[in-house]
Formats: C-alpha cells, sequence, structure tokens
DNA sequence: CGTGGTTTGTAAGTTACACTAACAAAAAGA
DNA sequence: TCTTTTTGTTAGTGTAACTTACAAACCACG
C-alpha cells in the first residue's frame, strides 16, 4: 500500500514499544476544534461590531428569551459555565438594560430572569446578524454536512 | 407527516416572509462549537493540571520544536493570532525556560525561535498527556468519524 | 542612492471570561 | 431541630484576544 493520504490516515498511528510520539500536530483532534472555534469568534465579533455583543451575551440574552423566569444556575447549566462566570454576563446585561432580575416567588434564592422590551428588540436584531454570520459558517456545507457536524459536536458537548 | 425529529430537520428552515425568527438555538453551528470548544477547553485543563501549561502554549511548544527557528509571525499565521498574543505566549514560556529568541541572521527584525532542553522535556511530558486528552476525546468516535470531523473543522478555519 | 512604505517585534492598556475561595441567605433533608 | 445543600454574590487570579503606538530593519521605486 503506497503512502497515499499518508497524513490523514495516519490519525490512528498504534502505538508501538519506543513510539513517544503521537504525530502531526494537524492530526490531535482538539487543535483543530480551538482552531475552529477561533475562526467563528472572530467572524462573529465582525459580524457583531455595530451591536456590540458577544457570543456569550447573545446565547444568554436567547436563553433567556426561550425559557422565561430561569434562574442563573439554569442559565449556567445550559451554557455550561459557572456561577461566577454567569453572574459577570448577566450583570453586563442588566447594566445595558437588557433583562431585569427578579426574586422567584418559588424559590426566594432564585433570581427569575427576563428580557426588557430593550432586550428584546437586541435579540430581534441579533438574531438577523446570527443568520449573515451562519450562513458564512454554513456556506462551506451542504444541508447533510451541517447536520453531521452538529451531531459530532453534540457528542462532545452533551 | 408526524413531528419526527422536527428539531433537527428544522436545520433548513426555509425564510418565509414575516418570519424573521432563525429557529431554536441548538440549530446553530457556532452554538455548538463554543460549547464543545469549552469542554475540551476543561477537559484539557484537567489532564494538564498538574503540568501547569494550557493549549495553546502547548501547540506552540510543539509548533517551534516542529520548524526550529520560527520567527515570531510564523508562528501567530499557523496559530491565526496576531503579534500582540504571540508575544504574550512566548514571553510566558520564555521566562519559564522553556523556549529562547536569537536575532535571526538573515532577517534581523525577526527573532528566531527555538526551545531549550527543559521546553523539549515540557513537550514529551505534554504529548503523553495530549495522548490521554484525544483518547478521551476520540472515545465517542468511530476512526472514521475523527477523520470526518477532521476535515469538516479543517474547511471552517483554513 | 535614498526616501517612503512595509514588516517585525515590542509595550501599554482594554475587554471578555474562566476559574477559585469565601460568605450569607434560603431551602431541603436527617 | 440541626445539618447539609443550593443559590447568589463578591473579590481576586490568570489566559488570551483586541487596539494603538512606536522603533528598527527591510524593501521597492523613482
Amino acid at each position: 500500500m503506497p503512502h497515499r493520504q499518508k497524513e490523514f490516515l495516519s490519525i490512528t498511528t498504534p502505538h508501538v514499544a519506543g513510539d513517544e510520539d503521537i504525530g502531526a500536530i494537524r492530526n490531535i483532534v482538539g487543535f483543530h476544534i480551538r482552531l475552529a472555534h477561533g475562526a467563528v469568534y472572530r467572524h462573529f465579533a465582525e459580524t457583531f461590531a455595530d451591536l456590540d455583543l458577544t457570543q456569550k451575551q447573545v446565547s444568554v440574552l436567547w436563553l433567556v428569551n426561550d425559557h422565561r423566569d430561569i434562574a442563573q444556575t439554569g442559565l449556567a447549566q445550559r451554557m455550561r459555565m459557572d456561577r461566577a462566570t454567569t453572574m459577570a454576563i448577566v450583570n453586563r446585561l442588566q447594566a445595558r438594560g437588557y433583562l431585569v432580575r427578579t426574586k422567584s416567588t418559588q424559590d426566594r434564592r432564585k433570581q427569575a430572569l427576563t428580557l426588557t422590551p430593550a432586550g428584546r428588540a437586541a435579540l430581534r436584531t441579533a438574531k438577523l446578524a446570527i443568520r449573515k454570520h451562519e450562513d458564512w459558517l454554513k456556506s462551506r456545507f451542504t444541508d447533510k454536512e451541517v447536520a453531521k457536524l452538529i451531531e459530532l459536536l453534540t457528542r462532545i458537548h452533551e
């Protein structure tokens, strides 16, 4: 068997005695995830330069809108963030008047989060920008590939 | 047709007049990339807690080792970082004695980067940890799926 | 040749965000 | 009841992305 596609096939290089190397860096899945994330992050920042919103902030607006009166811990679980990080983001959005904290009546420890009209308007605008951003991202894939990519990525974070 | 797999099929929801919404957040590719990146980042940090190295730092060690006398701009291109960010990481690694800057003889503006023996030793240890980390990551995929995932991600960052 | 534009490294300052540790109030469970 | 857990909060640390500005070296063109 010749060396056709040697690089990609060597992903599964077997570990032999004395073989301490693990192949080329481009065969490391984590490396590609980080680069892809970086590329997406940068394009997102460009697309949202006018709106002045980050990925995290838009995600929080979106989730709060979808789950009225969600608590901060619920948000943290869905976003895979810890409580402290969640606080920082909620604080920022509250300072900009996009959402409000209301003490939950069921559980007085909890803060029920809801979007203000300004927050809903911002989300509406953000979703238009997201569509552009997603179109840029999806332009290199078929619909089937997009579904496959999402399915594979879900296995990582689920 | 019943609502089987409605969510996933709605990825390609056509845009109709007055339809300003773009579907559920879980159909946004960027959302999944961010979550997957976060999961990988966290597991990496756990695996490298003893070594006290980040993804970026390991990547830089790796690339400097693979490309002897690489300049900081070359590193920045391969890592998709800007010069300032590259500086910060190189500074940190130099402070820990893992690499050295040497003025290039060809182009006296450039700094040729090379690993110290300590840097090579750290990289050797890091690669063992990377193997564990990658095994954790790849455990949920077949070899074919891993190749597919890398191929799809490459289309995003290339 | 030399002068203007480009590339490279560097420094300083800002922002986002992930983490930890600690604390208080409320809830849940023994 | 008393203890443990959950929830929110504050404060502090570290990484890493960005911008702007500057100096030195390089390059190209008139």
